[in-house]
DNA sequence: ATCCCGAGGG
DNA sequence: CCCTCTGGAT
């Protein structure tokens, strides 16, 4: 390994102990009762706060609660409940494309791999890594914009592709730690480092950080 | 005016 | 790479 990289892999290392301290292992910010249920919410959650996903989903589920429900939904009523989510009109017809897609498929079941996830529409890359690291116990590092803004700032990655960022973590970190990475990063991301104003004279790793202020 | 656990299309 | 889709909070 190269020695650039090689530093990269310490500095990464320091950020996970650090925040780790701070905030444990995260638990999934957004609601579910069913595996379902997360992949909806995940797709839900698209441009939107978690906070806000989850309030809506409560009523969505209520009436919803299973993928055979939500395939004979009608795309209006959907529409009118997920509305103050925004993107609605995409959303709406992802969701109910997916539950059908899932019960004609793949037997009703989520699929347990990033190729086959990506395939339900409304699914990127991001929605499949998150659904992989919290169901399956899998190695998903998933990027949003809080991963992606943090991991830009302290200097470990010069890209805003999310599929570079993903490859890069994949290789400098142990993969069992790579779903709790990227929740601890979008904590800090969300609390500490935020996109107008971060907070770098209260920031616990900006000693590792390029830009601290 | 900018941002939120993005995806899909050009 | 770019753009659009969208409402609510700050």
């Amino acid at each position: 390994m190269k020695v650039l990289e090689r530093r990269k892999d310490y500095i990464c290392v320091e950020i996970y102990r650090t925040l780790f301290s701070i905030y444990g292992k995260v638990k999934c910010p957004l609601f579910y009762r069913t595996p379902f249920q997360l992949l909806i919410s995940v797709i839900l959650s698209a441009q939107c706060t978690d906070e806000r996903v989850n309030k809506t989903v409560s009523g969505l589920f209520a009436k919803y609660p299973d993928s055979m429900a939500l395939s004979e939904a009608d795309v209006n009523e959907i529409e009118k409940i997920i509305k103050p989510i925004g993107l609605y009109k995409i959303k709406a017809k992802n969701i109910i494309n997916a539950a059908k897609k899932l019960n004609e498929e793949f037997g009703g079941e989520i699929p347990e791999t990033i190729e086959k996830l990506t395939e339900l529409p409304g699914v990127g890359r991001k929605t499949a890594n998150v659904i992989i690291s919290h169901l399956f116990d899998g190695y998903g590092f998933a990027v949003d914009t809080h991963v992606n803004r943090v991991l830009n700032r302290i200097g470990i990655v010069n890209t805003h592709n999310p599929y570079k960022i993903e490859m890069l973590i994949m290789k400098l970190m142990s993969h069992e730690s790579l779903g709790n990475f990227s929740l601890l990063l979008i904590m800090h991301g969300r609390n500490t480092c935020l996109a107008r104003t971060p907070k770098c004279p209260d920031c616990a790793i900006n000693n590792l950080c390029r830009k601290r202020l």
